[in-house]
DNA sequence: GCAATAAGTGGACACTCCGTCCACTTACGT
DNA sequence: ACGTAAGTGGACGGAGTGTCCACTTATTGC
């Protein structure tokens, strides 16, 4: 059952990978990114249909390889940063309030999609947002606040906290012309809101 | 420039309209309401697809067609009802607060979204939502809330406070087995948190 | 009743995208 | 240099879309 020690990639296919994650990065950020089909994709990295299939089976894992790195910094910063993005409490570090470090999540999270939308909405279509890793992560976290904060039924709170974050929702605000700085006052005002003054 | 009178539609054509309504109300409320197909709906309601397209340019039509009388209920309750739904100040009426009347509205939509998230999921895809005239009534509604509460920048909350009503995620709170009471119960909290105690 | 006519009908068509398959090519270990 | 396994790319079948147009049918005025 032990496996073997992983086969190296060759290094036309790794030429290939780069070529297609460069392409796509383009092209999610052109346009629509639901738009962006995989025949474009190959097309615009210049290989063909089925070199593409072999390692990305859909529009949405390539995003998501793009968008990974992002995340996962974040993700870092959440479980070992400073306060109060984290937990705080090391040598002369306050603790820092369960609606500061929502408030300072927010802008975190903000600062992320302001750089990257067409890659989240490349990546996370309607209903399948909330199977990704990711999701399952901010939703912890959240969840992890409220119950701080005292609050009931935390894990269904944390969904609700999560909502105003749907990148559908921030390219349409951003559409209409609101400044990523009224996106993250109004989610600040819901933080120390719902989770303390 | 006048307009003459509205020629009144033909007998079959009626029938036609009817027979797809139904049919297609079957089709959404029996699976994913995002995998029905014009075809499927034609077939269905045994029209042809010409047929299909000359009434409905698409499947997003024909399920606000459906949802329609429901959503329209609400929004003359937001607007002329009793409160805490709908403004107070009548005869004998006390005024309710802003909180209390986001919240009785957040119950009055998970209680529709709990009748015909089928169909809600049917007729807004992404970031189509916010475009309807739908979503501008409720947008409006919570903007005034937001505004009588004393809070900047109502505008920009009142698109967040309505995010965590958006069908998919309601959808996936049911499938996680979530109850509509407990999803009522957490937004709640978000209203009265954020709308004042 | 019976045209005349305008509205309504349905299936064929051209198109796009998807995902798979497989004969060919190329990189890498020996 | 050679064998072989990984990698490549385009052809293919299938599903869905939206349009078009020759035919059918309901309605209106006589």
């Amino acid at each position: 059952m032990a496996d073997g020690p992983p086969p190296r990639e060759r290094a036309d296919a790794a030429r290939n990978r780069a070529k297609v994650l460069a392409a796509a990065e383009g092209l999610f950020a052109a346009g629509d990114p639901a738009a962006v089909t995989m025949d474009d994709i190959a097309k615009a990295a210049g290989i063909g249909r089925g070199t593409l299939y072999r390692r990305y089976p859909d529009r949405a894992s390539i995003a998501r390889a793009l968008l990974d790195e992002h995340e996962r910094a974040l993700q870092e910063q959440l479980l070992r940063g400073a306060p109060p993005l984290g937990p705080g409490g090391g040598a002369g570090e306050a603790h820092p309030t369960p609606a500061d470090r929502l408030a300072a999540f927010y802008r975190a999270m903000v600062d992320l999609l302001e750089t990257h939308v067409h890659l989240v909405l490349g990546a996370e279509t309607g209903i399948a947002r909330f199977r990704t890793g990711a999701y399952a992560f901010w939703r912890l976290h959240l969840a992890h606040l409220a119950r701080q904060a005292g609050l009931p039924d935390p894990e269904t709170l944390a969904d609700q906290l999560l909502a105003p974050l749907a990148p559908e929702l921030f390219r349409h605000q951003r559409d209409s012309g609101r400044t990523p700085e009224q996106i993250t006052a109004g989610l600040s005002t819901l933080a120390h809101g719902t989770l303390g003054r």
